[in-house]
DNA sequence: TATGAATGAGAATTCATTCAT
DNA sequence: GATGAATGAATTCTCATTCAT
């Protein structure tokens, strides 16, 4: 599968995902134009149709290059020794923060991708979304003894789960408005975030870093 | 402005709207089509297009009434003389539900609305959402002394506001999968948390309902 | 259904219909190129479409426009009364001949389309097939007692109809070779093979005019 | 000619020959698709094209060798020395039925190929109708005598030919719409209507087999 | 005011053929 | 000789919008 794409360079896979990424990202699956796509980069409508059997085979190859460009810089570099939920989501947010940092594009597609509405795509969405959004390993195996006496651990961390993706939408919009992320700024308002969430459910006050 | 739409009778109204609700809820911004949209309606071309100058003034047009409608009702029956933020908020959730039962199509074009990736009408979206998603008269002269003693109110309060909307997705996103959402089980759900929320953030334990 | 294209003049439609003839007689059904036909006749792209839903569409109106013209005109014009077999016979020749002189690309056409053997449109025309070319009213009621004594007649009746066929077939392809019929002739040598069929198959001699 | 390709080994051919009937015997000359032949052999792009230097080649060189295929065996098996014409008539239509059965695609492709409607081949296609249609030799040294007296022997052959290629013709297209062409029963039905025909024109009745 | 026929740019995809390796 | 990636013209069909009636 994907056979003829993946035999090209690697210079033109690049410069093709980016501008389909961009595409999409820009417009949808539905809204985005293969046309356009390849007046960005230097390819014939015929040799994209060659790569990608149609949009959506190309829209899904996109999709699926970029979770496991992301999942395994996770798998590889957060701890999962580390069983302060805190400390091990804040490795977590440090590695999404300057991946989506060096590959913006990929970053910008994805959620767009996640939030696309398009009919054609919803099930491969859907197929993709249960499998990592909540990846069950960044949950395992934590200590709930950090927790205060008598916790709904488990709501507990919905609860966390739920505040911190919350406050990744507000970055993340704030962002479409004024144009740039401040990653910075982001993380002081995570680590604040976590912090007051740790102070609430755990027994007693860590120190995060 | 959408002078002539308005002279036109209820009923008529009422038709088109809906028709173009279910369009742009099924297909999204940049993929609904006008012309299947006259085609459930008795409605001419010309008509539509004498009616709302374009495409996205149609958009925004039934965005704007779709937000109003809701707000309006929230004003109406939400009672802000309860200063207890919990309970002032479940008002908003029954509210919230019951509309979406009573006018299911209008609900599900703006779930879908709120997620629409197009160019065309970002902007349009982004104003209407910072102006009602936070709505601030919700948590406005909320009695805080409710809250434990020396807790980070503000903070405190958004983790409420991005629990309940995670848990609001979460429901709404397992809806597309087996088709129909559980009202009452929502209900529920929702009414559990807000009661773990309330242990953890208020003084005293409540009585929500 | 067609309710757009007969909206249309006279003098359109029938440019219209002469241009599609002509390119699905050329080409045949999937060889014909709708941008082809609308170069040959003024008319928009998004017209074409708008009178036909599809090129199928379009096609199908096409035969059925082309049946039923030949139908009528046969239907009108051969005396049914007449219980001689080959007078009858001769009747509907003549009138044949000269529908095809005076419609000729429509006749081209039908010819072609029923040749043609694009499985898209293979079951409309077996349908239209089976209705239409072996019209059992022409050969209703026929006089049997001029066949000679002890003869299969429906054997008989079927030669002469495959040996009347055969001709028209000889006739028509040698005319796509030296690209014109001459109808003049092509009616003397029907009269010789009727002639020698009736002295074959009847009792005694008649007079076929 | 085709010094290429019969260079191949005999069994690299015939994969080839038979995936290009296929794919011309489904689709017309048209329709068919070299990309879609190419992908049911084991065959590449470059190579077809190079055995073959475009479509038309190869859809030509496929006529002449199923023609030659199908005459050779006739020329073969024929016994030209039988003067009767019924019984030299009926000894290619034996065999004809037995290669069509051992040649299924071979016989698809060469009916189709003898409807195509195609420009781009009517002339080739034209040029072997003629050539092979009407197999003078076939009729060559007929024993004259047999036929009644004062009969026109030229026109009573005709009517012959006639009848026959219009029974296969009515056998063939009820496949079409059935599936399966019962050759035991097509040899039955040409027998009789032999035996008809020669009663109608021999002197006396004959013995067919 | 209301209509709906007309439009042509643009959509995704397929195609036979070429040519550098 | 054999390959198969690359091509761009051509395909059918859709679309939001206009404008004469």
């Amino acid at each position: 599968m994907y056979t003829n794409f993946n035999k090209l360079s690697k210079e033109r896979r690049e410069a093709i995902i980016n501008a389909a990424m961009t595409e999409f990202a820009a417009k949808g699956y539905k809204g985005a134009s293969t046309n356009k796509i390849i007046e960005g980069v230097d390819i014939s409508k015929g040799s994209l149709f060659h790569y990608f059997k149609n949009k959506k085979q190309l829209f899904v190859y996109l999709l699926d290059f970029a979770i496991e460009q992301i999942m395994t810089e996770i798998e590889l570099r957060v701890d999962f020794s580390e069983r302060d939920l805190f400390k091990r989501v804040r490795q977590m947010a440090v590695i999404e923060i300057e991946l989506s940092q060096r590959y913006p594009t990929m970053f910008r597609f994805v959620e767009a991708a996640y939030l696309d509405q398009s009919v054609e795509v919803m099930i491969e969405l859907e197929e993709r979304k249960t499998s990592v959004l909540f990846s069950k390993k960044l949950f395992d195996d934590i200590d709930l003894s950090l927790f205060k006496e008598g916790m709904d651990v488990t709501r507990a961390i919905k609860v966390i789960w739920w505040s911190l993706d919350g406050l990744a939408r507000e970055i993340s919009k704030s962002a479409t408005n004024n144009r740039r992320i401040d990653y910075g700024q982001a993380m002081i308002e995570t680590d604040e975030l976590m912090q007051f969430l740790s102070e609430t459910f755990y027994r007693e006050r860590g120190q995060l870093t």
